[in-house]
DNA sequence: CTTAGTTAGTTGCTTTATAGAACTTACTCG
DNA sequence: CGAGTAAGTTCTATAAAGCAACTAACTAAG
């Protein structure tokens, strides 16, 4: 039978309304290049064509995504120059807060998908040894594990998503 | 002008050539939704319908995502009836390896993003107290911050991702 | 035995996003 | 003047996402 009728745009689908801070995170990050782009401005990248040289994206697409994080206060715009005004792109606190999360993908990555050994070694400059990060807990200062875990709903929670989860589930993130 | 010319497929770019930890990452849990499919897992959920029905998302895009995670190793599938034959998708150490992913993404979430407040509290069952994850060096088990890092070369490392670098550059992630 | 419900997809169609490359603007340098 | 640089914008083609209907293979109720 023939489909019956396409009144709403269909556009891709929005976290937001999730009322869950991961979903909060992947509004933000969760596209396509966002990371990476991210990832280079840790690095100390800060204008377009350099984005655009080392990562190979679009330049289109790059505009997109530069625009997007401006938005959500990750990266915001400085002026270098003038005639023509040239832009510097660089991270704010709440860009600068991402590196738990770009640096727990790099950890993930460098154990689990890097068959030639991790690309980049990270230095602790004030002990001076190489180092990964152990996430312990705010509280006792023990190594956390999901498994030592448990969810709860907190002042931002609505229904859903920890309501009508199978019998046996055990919540941990 | 006209384009000239459009010979070769337009695909989506891969991120696997980049010899980065980070684009590794983001090959195997970067699209759109995929993060989320993992989070529900965590939660427990582990069924077709149940991701359907949580998430609200298409499930042609269920099918292939489920699909890509077991592809990269991330669920598995066990057949929890004959029969016709069903499954249940469930987390494998390398998907619950994202744990501090997950739950970095979800910290940058309550931080920056949640203006009702978090919609989860983490609970650390052996002490009791809610809990945030920190993140500290593994040699000498002080906190780690982007600015006390320095990142350099290490053996899977192919030109590009720390050459190149704009001069001023100073390497964290 | 017929009908409704469950589970897990697949198919068909529409809208949106991405990949490239060319084009544009506003300069600077030799 | 002509070439080069920097940062986009515009154009076209392909790929991905969203939605609803459809299918398959059962189970349970009436």
């Amino acid at each position: 039978m023939q489909p019956t009728h396409y009144t709403d745009a269909m556009r891709r689908k929005s976290f937001q309304e999730m009322h869950c801070s991961v979903a909060q995170f992947l509004e933000v990050g969760g596209e396509w290049w966002t990371m990476l782009i991210v990832r280079d401005a840790f690095f100390g990248v800060s204008r377009f064509d350099d984005f655009h040289d080392r990562l190979g994206i679009s330049r289109n697409v790059l505009t997109q995504r530069l625009e997007h994080l401006i938005e959500h206060g990750i990266l915001e715009r400085a002026a270098y120059q003038d005639k023509p005004v040239r832009y510097d792109y660089r991270l704010t606190d709440k860009g600068r807060a991402l590196w738990p999360v770009l640096n727990a993908m790099r950890q993930w990555g460098d154990e689990w998908a890097a068959p030639d050994g991790p690309p980049v070694i990270v230095t602790h400059t004030p002990c001076g040894h190489p180092t990964t990060a152990i996430h312990i807990c705010s509280a006792c200062r023990e190594p956390l594990t999901p498994e030592t875990l448990k969810a709860t709903p907190g002042p931002g929670a609505r229904d859903g998503l920890l309501t009508n989860l199978p019998p046996k589930a055990t919540p941990t993130a």
